[in-house]
DNA sequence: CAATAATCGAGACGGTACGTCGCGTCTTGGG
DNA sequence: CCCAAGACGCGACGTACCGTCTCGATTATTG
């Protein structure tokens, strides 16, 4: 018989999942707490009820350990039901206007924007795979308008999508305030219908 | 004989506006080398040619310094020139957006995204300073569109703001390539004439 | 059928008597090469070939297993051929004086005199069983010498022991040059004949 | 003016005299508690009051630390009075004996004998400064004997020096027991009448 | 012959000390 | 009173070894 996920089980005792979970939830914690690099990997450790090594056995420095902890954090974003393009939007972006205002989700926009020198493949992998995705969802909702005919078919999809994103994670940047209820649905409608009068 | 700002020239030796000068400088070069917070402040003073106590004497601590640095950076919004609304976005939305490319003010908005609670006050400050000055700037012209009946007179002004900085400032995080032409003019005629059909 | 010493062969896989000798030369090896405790019993299983488990389930902790290690050094001394005590002592504290040249038994020194504290039932067994039986095999030859009227009838053996002993063991502490020949006789015959003028 | 020792005054604040003394007591204490490696130098800065970079700033490694802790100890040897060979030779070998009970002191033959290879520099150094030295002493203190005719002329100093330090440091190592009194003049005039009848 | 049980090599586990590095402060001699 | 230099106490970093534990596989005795 195989080992769980049937590959040939190596030799050697297997790495205990328990532990690798309750450090990636520490990790979690540490960063809502204090912050993308005010986390000390032997508070993590220590929280985890875990060993330096165990930890360091598994990633090889602070870096890593923040990627798999912000992996971990893997949202997903709510498929769109498909009726009404701006339904679908509407509600990713209260997706999204949520998740600004959580401070874990927040410091996922800190690694975006603040320390991609600083982490740089840290910065690289959270593109690929937390920003890259729910951009293209939007996209996806976007060409869908445009091949329905909600949207004019001339809109240029990118602008729409980083108009609606940005839009949304700059609110309040800083701000603890919850966003106003309806603020989602008032910036999809700004951008539906534009602001030029006419 | 009298210091420079004329005051009654405490005694002792005056400091040096050399050194001070050279402190800045080091401290938006690291800035821009290794991030907001990979700055060492030994290395700063080491390459200013400077003692740290020199540095400290004038800063308390490392936020207070970053306070400073980019304080110095200070970029002054293009004045709109009040013919055309949409002129004087684009001209304001081409500012943003280069300065979004500028390693020195990506870092910046590192800053206002990233370390608000590692640097609470360099973020108040900063967007007290820097933000709300340019977001001001960008309200006015709004509402001088709508005033002018040149923009729809139910404009959610704050919306229309945030989608508009939000776009040229989501655009490209951590991208290196410049921003396409044109691309500020986009996002200003997307956010004017809607992306709904009709 | 009987595991090799015919005791009644408990349930289960019979532990390998080759690990245990492998387990020991390395052992051996490793004090040589590194000494007492520069002795990492990760290595030491490595280099035997076995797990670790295996080494802990024969022995303890570190400090058992060099007891065991060091036991399984066990160099008789030459026993005496009881003609001539000046003849026997040589013959005796050359083997002391090779020994101390070994780098091997040279860590058995290093055990009496200086891990005391931290191995402290290594050294109580070492002495117990190594130094204490060399001891008295001097002192009975000493004592024979008195008794035949070799040496003097005032001669105190224990002094006499420490001296021949003593004299042998601290020569060259850390040299690696081995003892000139004769060296061992003129111990004795220095302790013999006395240095004192007349 | 110039600094303490009359050098040219280095830049930067001096190295702090009482953090160096601070470290090394707390060193000997420590060896003289948990034994040569059983030192820790976290524990060592912590009992000096200081931080461990000020320890390692002055020494690069454990091995360094232990060489200056036991240098710090130098116990002088008292000057032969050179009255009478046979009362110096006493006088000094009960400063061996009692030296090789002090645990502090124990150490230091714990070094000699056992870590030769851990610290071979500890050794190396330990031996030039502090062995060789007594060793010198005695050594002149025999010569002394061989001229002025209160030993025999055909002394072989080597021999004797080797048989008095040896017996003196062979007696009752581990043993906690305080030498005999008068054990130090036994094992001088053993030395000097000789042991063999005539 | 099957079941049971202790062993095997391998290597992960929780701890703890190591030696390094950066922070913000302090202390020199010299302008 | 300032300057450059650099030592100070502190505390996190990432490494290495201890003695324990957990795997799948192997090798004996016992039912």
């Amino acid at each position: 018989m195989r080992t769980e996920a049937g590959r040939p089980g190596r030799p050697g005792r297997p790495r205990s999942e328990r532990a690798e979970q309750a450090i990636l939830d520490a990790t979690v914690h540490a960063i809502g707490d204090c912050g993308v690099d005010g986390v000390r990997c032997e508070d993590v450790a220590a929280r985890a009820g875990v060993g330096k090594a165990t930890l360091y056995r598994r990633w090889a420095c602070k870096e890593d350990l923040l990627i798999a902890a912000f992996a971990s954090l893997a949202a997903p974003l709510p498929q769109p039901r498909g009726e009404s393009v701006r339904e679908d939007l509407i509600a990713m972006a209260e997706v999204l206007a949520e998740g600004a205002m959580d401070p874990r989700y927040a410091r996922q926009f800190a690694l975006l924007h603040g320390e991609g020198e600083r982490y740089p493949r840290l910065l690289a992998r959270y593109k690929e795979q937390v920003i890259e995705p729910r951009r293209e969802l939007i996209r996806s909702v976007l060409r869908r308008g445009v091949a329905t005919g909600e949207l004019r078919p001339d809109t240029d999809v990118e602008i729409a999508m980083l108009a609606l994103t940005g839009a949304v994670m700059a609110r309040g940047k800083g701000d603890t305030t919850p966003a106003a209820p309806g603020f989602a649905a008032r910036v999809v409608d700004a951008l539906l219908r534009g602001i030029a009068a006419r």
